[in-house]
DNA sequence: TGCTTTTTTTAGTCTTATCTAAAAATATTT
DNA sequence: AAATATTTTTAGATAAGACTAAAAAAAGCA
């Protein structure tokens, strides 16, 4: 019996989903009212009630968690989500830094048939422009071959961009400024220990990038 | 002050918008409760919450229409359906029976530059699927030459379907089965008086048309 | 004109999703 | 372990948008 949602009962799911991720522990009460920008009592109100339409589990004082229903309803909202950025991006040319809050508007869309034809006309893309995974319409999602934190590498190494940690619009304008895009390849030029700062070449230029920048810039060696 | 609308509130909008066009006088709460599939209760509360925006004018008891500015948000929401229901049909290949549920919930999306750049993409269409016109960024629709209804046209008249004076699903299946589209041009071979009905040539057969069809057909003479 | 019917409004209730303030449970610290 | 601090829940309120039932206004008619 498919439930039907409202768009705060699908974003609240959507906010489970990624805390749980994170931590893969019981996202608590507090946490998840900081995420969704509201008060406590707000989200033990909601987390009550998804509970009883058994998307989730819930213990008093302890969390909750998705079930199964609870999880496969945050991938198809996820699913729309990055369909709807790619769209926003490869038609309409918007930049990635301008999508975000538009495809949040998007993705409580409801239509399996106009989702399945929105993917069949983008070509079935597997990653978002940010280069997040798109579930497909089974939720299935790709899983990359070992990726890092551009941070995390040595001096010499040479890696590709192939996501973003952080896909806030100031700092995704400030890898824009400079050039660094997914697929941008870059060499390691030099790291310094006291700020954790490093130089990169790319396009045959050298950039500066701090620490802050660098650990949310998700690379794979080439 | 850009007034934040709910998506109820642009409905009945939108309704009180279509119920003006086709009298010209004064909507009364129960027209607009039969539109809106609610009670006439529930209008009398939204349409003086509407007039306290200055979206309406309205006088108890005696019905109300929209102001300057209610008519230019009403026109910013035909828009939008109209492009979606453009960019469903013209790209992601849904027949024209099935957009306009689709377009419902894709018309409260809230982005000017998503709809201009939607436009944009489309190549800045004139008319929907449906033949209605799309009303362009600063709210001007083009208007039609003389158009009339197919059933209003004498026999050996030759004309082309310009659109359809009823959006329904069932109607709009009924016209695809025989073949008649925008665009489609018919001449009309015999007319009976008795029930009214037609039947007129196309495509080099002759097909029989009831007076509830012909009269929803809008045609422009050639 | 006066009576009846229809239309519209008012008054009060419900649900969803939020809030604040206060109480209860859990965690932390001394 | 007791006291304090933090987290979470409960209780009660609010706003939007709907409803029902009843009252009031307008329209139709004999």
């Amino acid at each position: 019996m498919e439930e039907i949602l409202t768009q705060s009962e699908e974003n609240y799911i959507k906010a489970i989903f990624s805390l749980y991720q994170q931590t893969n522990a019981p996202v608590s009460t507090n946490d998840l009212a900081e995420r969704m920008e509201t008060k406590a009592s707000s989200v033990t109100d909601m987390v009550r009630r998804l509970s009883e339409k058994s998307l989730l589990l819930y213990t008093k004082y302890k969390g909750c968690e998705l079930t199964k229903e609870g999880e496969r309803t945050a991938l198809k909202t996820i699913r729309k989500h990055r369909l709807w950025e790619t769209f926003l991006v490869e038609k309409l040319k918007f930049g990635w830094d301008e999508v975000h809050d538009i495809a949040e508007q998007l993705e409580h869309i409801r239509s399996v048939k106009l989702t399945d034809q929105l993917d069949a006309f983008l070509d079935f893309p597997k990653f978002d422009p940010h280069g997040d995974a798109i579930p497909d319409k089974n939720g299935e999602i790709v899983q990359r071959e070992k990726s890092c934190k551009l941070s995390d590498l040595g001096l010499e190494s040479e890696a590709i961009v192939i996501g973003v940690a952080d896909g806030s619009p100031s700092f995704l304008r400030y890898l824009d400024k400079h050039q660094i895009t997914l697929g941008t390849k870059l060499i390691i030029k030099e790291r310094f220990e006291f700020d954790d700062s490093m130089e990169v070449e790319l396009n045959d230029t050298v950039l500066s990038l701090s620490s802050a920048a660098s650990s949310k810039i998700t690379v794979q060696l080439v």
